[in-house]
DNA sequence: TACCACCCGCTTTTT
DNA sequence: GCGGGTGGTA
């Protein structure tokens, strides 16, 4: 058997070997998180501390669980499907299914992801005629989700005017239609799954008595009601608690805005007496002038646990700063940059370039689209989540719960078949009446609206029945076709990606049978009936799952396995360019990431720390760990850069750099450009080398770079666009005066010679276009 | 019912 | 600058 513990530092060593109480690992960026994770539930198993049923393993994202389950199996000789290992929504599903009777749940209850639960806001809001003005559905989901995490029902919350009251009138109202329907959003998961084990004396019982070892990854990005289901499933002040070990790293929490509490870390010290906290703060990730930087920037946060990164690697490259005068400039850079970089043998999937936000992606994927270098943007409609899949999976559910008014209300006319919203109306107004649902309620719509509801009451009940003794996949086939989608979008223009998707959603369906074993993990799934194997599964069979000889049998068809697994994973978003791609994406989506090059762009203050952020001490923070795993990310190479003028929501805006950059040591960092004076402090020293580049020597010389893209034609070369329309002797910033409407600053130019025009804010006016041939501008200043 | 024109808003996001 | 939502019209 290898040597589990080989190579492991002696700060690993120690997280890996301690005895079974609680612990906290405080994980640094690139310190071998998951191999301690993942290391320490083998030891375990290994030495008989534990077995393998008695783990359990808790992630935020699929892909980390499905990491930590494929390093477990390569280095266990055991079966590691008696362990539990999953997302917190994964495992309380599990739960959830197990125990549907006592946690209040029909058998097949469906999951609502953000979207879904928004449109059920929608027709919440319009079924109780609720002015959705005063009381938007963003809100109130913003509102209940957030109580939700909090632990709290609507009888929970304290309201203490008028206003409030209505938002928790309206979270009661929202669950009793969930409950109706026989849907559960995500927070729901989670709260349900907590009652269940809070108010079933024999269901807590039995897990806790199960579950000894229980590991938690990214603490740090815990909430309130996440923290108390460990709690309670570790049981937490009885005699016998679990050992929970959690590793998190306060300075990488950059979730705050979505509930995750950081104080979950101290207080979960406290109050399990953890007796040894240990740090890993060996990086073998990045180069010392990286470290470097990441740890004075970070040492500015005044309320951290305290760790500090270090590495055995030299201090390698200098950090690299340069600084553009426009974002169009910036993207010309990043291009220079890059095609250097490639040309010197690096791959282009080991480049990336992150943003604070989106919005900043257009402009560099337009650079990069121009020059023909392949790049791949992370984010982004997932595949679960385009529209044409959300509405074969309605059709799906409606076979499986007819009661399902949301997926019912989605393809009722989809693809049109002539039921308006008057018809919807009478029939909503019948299912209030009935107290029933709206596939019931078609039963008691009389006259011609009656009976084209009456067809597609019809449609779904032929689907079923055709569809009895099918496998799931050939399920979803005939779904997508007898549903009349396909042939909609032949008719569509934009159609036939679509159909293509749907042909996909085939063949996830294969896959899910296939490969993921109707996504029960302990493939003991037998039918009732018949013995396994004398033929496929059909797609609503009912299965037990054995999930092993402890775990309680859980019950489902394939169909509703199905179902389960497209809400709580909703796939990969686009695979844009499948060959060697640069990587774009947000800070945030970056995090657990790491690359050879680095760039991170748009250090501007506004953008990074965003402006909304800048206003209260704990956003700021937030912002500095959110540059602090930015800048931990890169291995060899760090770009930073900055512009000084870039369009941001259609309006040209003026930034000077980011506070950040005075955060960072000196020695660590190269000036490509010679800096501006940044917020509050003088320009620095000049660099060593010279600023390279001879087209940044005169930057007034090229005062616009085309904020309006030429299209897809221009062959990536916008500092030639630039010098042409540079004639017209204005730049974009420039203060001018006119006769008629004063002062004003142009924001943008557009054509050449005399068809010139310039957008100019006008103090007193506002924007105006203006013919240059024709309008009389004098420069101001 | 379907399409288009206009309006607003706009940080980050996994499940 | 763009997407989503809405309201008016053919």
């Amino acid at each position: 058997m290898p040597d589990l513990l080989a190579n492991l530092n002696a700060e690993q060593l120690a997280a890996v070997t301690l005895p079974d109480e609680p612990a906290l690992i405080l994980a640094g960026a690139g310190s071998g998180k998951t191999r301690v994770l993942t290391t320490r539930i083998a030891w375990l198993i290994q030495n008989g501390h534990v077995s393998p049923a008695g783990i359990l393993a808790v992630t935020f994202t699929n892909k980390a669980a499905k990491e930590m389950q494929t390093r477990l199996s390569a280095m266990l000789p055991v079966n590691t499907r008696a362990m539990w290992i999953g997302t917190f929504h994964g495992l309380c599903n599990r739960m959830l299914r197990a125990h549907f009777r006592d946690a209040g749940l029909p058998q097949t209850f469906a999951i609502l992801d953000s979207q879904d639960q928004l449109s059920a806001l929608k027709r919440l809001l319009k079924a109780h005629n609720v002015d959705d003005e005063k009381y938007p559905a963003k809100n109130l989901q913003y509102f209940i989700n957030n109580a939700k995490e909090q632990g709290l029902r609507p009888a929970d919350v304290e309201a203490n005017d008028d206003f409030n009251k209505r938002f928790v009138d309206l979270y009661a109202a929202y669950d009793e239609q969930c409950q109706r329907e026989g849907v559960v959003d995500f927070a729901e998961l989670l709260l349900r799954c907590y009652e269940l084990l809070r108010y079933n004396d024999a269901i807590r019982q039995h897990y806790q008595h199960r579950f000894r070892h229980i590991l938690v990854d990214e603490f740090q990005d815990t909430n309130v009601l996440q923290y108390q289901w460990l709690k309670l499933l570790a049981g937490f002040g009885t005699q016998h608690p679990a050992a929970v070990f959690a590793v998190g790293d306060d300075d990488q929490s950059i979730y705050a805005f979505r509930g995750a509490n950081v104080g979950n870390m101290r207080d979960f010290e406290h109050e399990f007496r953890v007796r040894r906290l240990i740090k890993l703060e060996q990086n073998y990730r990045s180069h010392g002038h990286i470290l470097d930087s990441a740890n004075h920037l970070i040492s500015h946060n005044a309320r951290r646990l305290g760790k500090n990164l270090r590495t055995d690697a030299g201090h390698g490259e200098p950090v690299r700063v340069f600084q553009a005068d426009s974002d169009g400039r910036e993207a010309a850079w990043l291009l220079d940059e890059i095609r250097d970089q490639v040309a010197q043998g690096a791959s282009r999937s080991e480049i990336a370039i992150l943003y604070r936000s989106n919005a900043q992606s257009r402009v560099i994927e337009h650079a990069l689209f121009s020059a023909g270098i392949p790049y791949r943007v992370y984010g982004g409609l997932r595949f679960f989540e385009r529209a044409e899949i959300k509405h074969a999976l309605a059709y799906l559910q409606l076979l499986e719960n007819p009661r399902n008014d949301a997926a019912f209300g989605r393809v009722v006319n989809f693809p049109t078949r002539g039921i308006g919203a008057r018809s919807l109306e009478t029939l909503q107004d019948a299912a209030r009446q009935y107290n029933c649902s709206l596939f019931e309620a078609v039963a008691y719509v009389p006259g011609k609206a009656g009976s084209t509801l009456g067809a597609f009451v019809r449609l779904i009940e032929q689907m079923r029945a055709d569809t009895r003794r099918m496998t799931l996949p050939e399920t979803v086939e005939h779904v997508t076709n007898t549903s009349g989608l396909v042939t909609h979008y032949q008719g569509e223009k934009e159609g036939q990606d679509r159909i293509e998707n749907l042909q996909e959603l085939v063949t996830a369906a294969q896959a899910f049978v296939v490969e993921e074993g109707y996504g029960l993990d302990a493939l003991a799934a037998v039918l009732p009936a018949e013995p396994a194997g004398t033929r496929a599964l059909a797609a609503g069979d009912q299965v037990q799952q054995v999930l092993d000889p402890e775990a309680l049998p859980v019950v489902m068809t394939p169909l509703v396995a199905f179902l389960t697994h497209a809400s709580l994973e909703a796939g990969d978003n686009q695979a844009q360019a499948g060959q060697d791609a640069v990587q774009m994406m947000t800070v945030h989506a970056a995090k657990g990431l790491e690359f050879d090059v680095v760039f991170i762009t748009g250090l501007e203050e506004g953008l990074f720390p965003h402006e909304n952020s800048m206003m209260d001490p704990d956003g700021l923070e937030e912002e500095r760990r959110l540059m602090y795993v930015a800048i931990t990310r890169a291995r060899k190479r760090l770009y930073l850069s900055f512009a000084q003028s870039r369009v941001l929501h259609g309006q040209m805006r003026y930034h000077v750099r980011s506070r950040f950059f005075e955060e960072l040591p000196d020695a660590a960092l190269k000036w490509l450009t010679p800096p501006a004076a940044g917020p509050g402090s003088q320009p620095r020293r000049q660099n060593e080398g010279g600023w390279g580049r001879d087209w940044f020597k005169k930057p007034e010389d090229v005062p616009f770079t085309g904020s309006k893209p030429t299209g897809g034609m221009d062959r990536g070369n916008n500092y030639a666009n630039a010098q042409r329309e540079a004639g017209s002797g204005f730049r974009i910033g420039q203060g001018v005066f006119h006769n008629k409407f004063g002062e004003g600053v142009i924001t943008a130019l557009e054509g050449s010679g005399a068809d010139a025009r310039a957008n100019i804010n006008f103090k007193r006016h506002g924007a105006k276009w203006l013919a240059l041939a024709v309008a009389k501008l004098d420069p101001i200043d």
